[in-house]
DNA sequence: TCCTAACTTGGACTTTGTCCAAGTCAACAC
DNA sequence: GTGTTGACTTGGACAAAGTCCAAGTTAGGA
């Protein structure tokens, strides 16, 4: 992740402590953490954070591209710092867990130009839904 | 959408003007609206229903499989009254609109088993995103 | 070392959704 | 038709998730 922090250098960006600290949570466990786990994270190395500053960074690294917002639940948002290989979601009915996946193929070969309706259409998210082997009866 | 007030009634259903007025709702328009709006709508046939109960409703209408409960934004949810038509959305990222699209071929058909890690993956959710007509620059 | 625009902070505020005790009423029995 | 009762509704308090802002701090260039 030190890639990270050098592009966001790159992009103008002053690299304070505390965007120092958001990546590295990020970086540290791969998984898709919501924005006030990532502040509790943060915390631990960085008692003072507040929680706007987390919200800001983490708006900041999605608009930049280099992580993705989830929303496979309706409720909290979920970061996912894989943003660099393309890949869907699959998501445990039972306890939440998330798995990144990746199906083969084009997921937008499958919608014909006729049910576009006009529109520019420029990817797709899948959820898979399922139950993971500790939540399945 | 008198098929679906009996289908509640023969579920045991009491039939409420709530009830009646928030089914009604999500049948007049064939849009995706979120609770509040839905709340907004009923509250123009019938003035004193409250929040809780199209909450209330709406969660049952989901939980007995009428209406499906649409995710595309980490915002608000969305509840769709087309739940007896297999179907995914088309949403755009400039205004939000959403509609309902036909891909066609089975969205499961293109997760291998060995990117399921054990789960007993049921379905598929899709939402294809671009911009749409109104939006394009 | 200084300066300044960019960044951070904490707290107030909004939106979205849940919960509950008290009151109301649809549907059944008669 | 009337009475009864458990299911339903209500309003308001509460919780969770996210946004906004004025005031204070600081990274990094001059």
């Amino acid at each position: 992740m030190s890639d990270l922090l050098e592009r966001l250098r790159a992009r103008g960006w002053r690299l304070t402590s505390q965007r120092r600290v958001v990546a590295e949570v990020l970086d540290g466990e791969h998984v898709h953490l919501t924005a006030d786990e990532v502040h509790a994270r943060a915390v631990a190395h960085l008692p003072e954070i507040s929680r706007a500053t987390v919200y800001n960074t983490l708006g900041e690294l999605v608009a930049l591209g280099e992580v993705l917002e989830v929303a496979t639940d309706g409720r909290a948002r979920r970061y996912d710092p894989n943003a660099h290989r393309a890949h869907q979601h699959l998501v445990c009915s039972g306890c939440g867990a998330i798995r990144d996946v990746h199906p083969h193929g084009d997921p937008l070969a499958a919608l014909p130009p006729a049910e576009r309706f006009g529109f520019t259409v420029s990817g797709a998210d899948i959820t898979y839904r399922g139950l993971c082997p500790d939540c399945r009866p």
